[in-house]
DNA sequence: TTGAAAGCGCTAACAA
DNA sequence: TTGTTAGCGCTTTCAA
């Protein structure tokens, strides 16, 4: 059986011994070893095929070229495109990525938490974060750095990665109040993230600056279900409300739900904007109004600043980085009726 | 600084040597050891808080517990269902996943199918596959087991696990010849992939045996665009064809387009069918009829057709596994007009 | 500049 | 049943 050819194979076709043949093939010591056998090294090398064994480089250098990243559920649309970024970016950087999926379970998120730095993962990126994710905050004081994406937890100096959502709500709230509204509701997700809590706090400030009075409704999960019971019960309530924001454009899509239910028009009779721009919200019937958030952007920088981090960057530098985001106008919002 | 715990120390705090606690802690072998032995090394390693370096393990037994998953864009919405699949079964049998995404790339995907083995990884997944990608079909004979996804390639005995395409595409024919059509279309997606070449094989037997002529289209890629290009040159040399089945639920959001750009509707004038059922097509206008293909599950038969291979399962036992897909009639198909 | 030797942490073959 | 020994493939001191 031909196996794989080791360094030793290398330095004795190039005969010379194994620990010169690894100084030779080591890129970042240039001058260590002279030009003439580093040029017999790199050919026997390309002659045998020779690859280094990262498995038995790890062992001796304790670097594993491994990336853990933890999510939350890969079924949430927000999420492939932000892997897909952070993927790439760590692939390019000579780095593989082991994925790991909580399914929403906190539980499963330490245990998975755990298990990525049993396999010696050299950096983590975290997007399952809840505001009071115990695991998650551990993770600042832990040795193997860690990077949040989207989600933050409270209270942590954990370098965060995410959309600037304050910024895309409050031009969605502009947007609608030049359109004549003022009656503008807030449905959230749920309380325990930090998005919930960002994206709620600009709604808020946009409406308190606009003067007009802030109705909100708090949702138990970020789905079309909430979305559709909220806007179900603020209907009930309330009859004069000519627009609602909804949390993200799950919730959206159970606002069309409520409304086409309650025999009301989108955008004639009530607009809607949503948040994230998740693939094919454009298709829906009205095209829905919605904060798109750069999320291949979020996750390649994400990834490039745990790699920073690995380099021995500075810890500091960098926390809380928030990409711009942009409100995107389609059919489902008009001039106030 | 409080190295972590290794076998060494476990072994001298029992009281015993490493190669017995080794033994000790081996669950594959019980009686290895006397139980008051076992139970002492047990304790030694609680105590420490031992965890076994995968690392070291790896080297020594060349098995890392990592099995690479090769996707071809995880940014394609059929694809996250299939890795959460997966993903959630390998991590139940104590395996982890490593993510490479090609991006439909053939050079990347022999790079990273490299990498990955380089990289120790003792398992493949392929989604990438196209009927001639030389660097999956090599994989039949190398010494990683590999399972393909969906997609298969030719002339290989590689063991794939997919949607029963077929048997979906002929039930939407019989569903459309069902409601009076006979001048049905179908649309191809790019020839270089099998799912391709079975889906229009299933649709030339469908339309022969129930006697229609059939009228084939063939697309460069599974896209929105593709769909809109090939419609609005079907409608332009064939204007007496009611309904149209599209080769992937992208390609009919493209067919939508089109006749509504000819001035068409659906399903008035024209029924559309798509394939995959990927998310939120039910919320289209109007609500798209398609193939629904048991994604998570394919992805789980996959991790678990591999994980009995590399349990030493013979390699011929389960090649070709097709899970049932089925019809989702919604609202893009009509009787005939 | 190169060779020699040790060792990362673990497991498996062999011996006692 | 347990201890001993060797070695997975690489890097990195230390000497020459």
């Amino acid at each position: 059986v031909p196996r794989r050819p080791t360094l030793r194979d290398v330095a004795e076709r190039a005969g010379v011994h194994p620990g010169t043949a690894s100084r030779a093939l080591d890129p970042a010591l240039p001058g260590r070893v002279t030009e003439v056998t580093a040029r017999r090294v790199r050919e026997a090398a390309r002659e045998l095929g020779y690859a280094p064994d990262p498995i038995a480089r790890t062992l001796r250098t304790r670097r594993s070229g491994l990336i853990g990243v933890l999510i939350p559920d890969l079924m949430n649309p927000v999420l492939p495109p932000i892997v897909r970024g952070i993927e790439e970016t760590l692939w390019d950087a000579g780095r593989a990525v082991v994925l790991a999926d909580t399914d929403n379970d906190a539980a499963r998120e330490s245990t998975l938490l755990a298990e990525l730095q049993a396999r010696r993962c050299e950096g983590l990126i975290v997007a399952t974060a809840t505001r009071t994710s115990e695991a998650v905050r551990a993770l600042a004081g832990g040795d193997v750095p860690a990077v949040l994406v989207t989600r933050d937890v409270d209270d942590a100096d954990l370098p965060l990665v995410a959309g600037d959502d304050a910024a895309g709500v409050m031009a969605a709230v502009d947007h609608l109040t030049g359109l004549g509204h003022d009656r503008i509701a807030y449905l959230t997700g749920p309380l325990e993230l930090s998005t919930t809590i960002v994206r709620l706090q600009a709604y808020l400030e946009a409406m308190s600056s606009s003067g007009a009075e802030p109705l909100v409704r708090h949702g138990e999960a970020f789905t079309a279900a909430a979305g559709r019971r909220l806007t179900a019960e603020l209907l009930d309530d309330r009859d004069d409300v000519t627009a609602i924001l909804a949390g993200n454009d799950l919730m959206a899509l159970g606002v069309y739900e409520a409304l086409a239910e309650a025999g009301l028009r989108c955008p004639a009779d009530v607009s809607v904007v949503g948040h994230n721009d998740m693939p094919f919200v454009a298709r829906l019937q009205p095209p829905l109004t919605t904060v798109a958030i750069p999320q291949r952007e979020i996750g390649g920088a994400a990834a490039r600043a745990l790699l920073r981090r690995l380099d021995g960057g500075a810890a500091d530098a960098d926390l809380r980085r928030l990409l711009p985001t942009r409100l995107v106008v389609r059919g489902s919002t008009m001039r106030r009726p």
